[in-house]
DNA sequence: ACAGAATGTCAAGTATATTTTACAAAATAT
DNA sequence: ATATTTTGTAAAATATACTTGACATTCTGT
């Protein structure tokens, strides 16, 4: 997996830090961390609350075409 | 969870069963039905390895307004 | 009505997502 | 320069996604 940078700039965007993030979505600042180092794969429950908590969708920070 | 009848209709539109979706999915066949009665929480990547197995993506088939 | 395929469901096990605590490195401001 | 905030990272523990195997039910075709 490689790092998540939609999710990294839709933070900046916003301006927060990814322990508000990690708060906003109930989750702890190190898993935040992990899923925009791209360190591993949150269930899309997850991804469904940091969407919302950004004001962004599935595709625009999560989707990834088809590799090779 | 609710389930998940856009999964179970972009199933049935390239006429796969669930046996035959798990396997281009690399999953157990009690996976996918699971995750089409709602009952559990997919990861990402499993969700991203299923819209392309039907060409779909993740807001066409996993995307959920919030709640409340 | 019957056979076979597809789906629903359960229980016990394994893999891995996520937490907690803790500290180090890097960035930002004063 | 130095204090403060933010980010990176690690190890051990816990929660839960996912598997395997097995059986019951529903659907589809003949």
């Amino acid at each position: 997996m490689s790092k998540n940078l939609r999710l990294k700039a839709a933070r900046a965007e916003r301006d927060m830090t990814q322990q508000a993030l990690a708060e906003a979505a109930g989750v702890s600042r190190q898993t935040i961390n992990a899923i925009e180092k791209g360190e591993y794969n949150p269930t899309i429950r997850l991804c469904l609350t940091i969407c919302h908590a950004l004001g962004k969708t599935l595709d625009e920070l999560f989707w990834e075409e088809k590799e090779q």
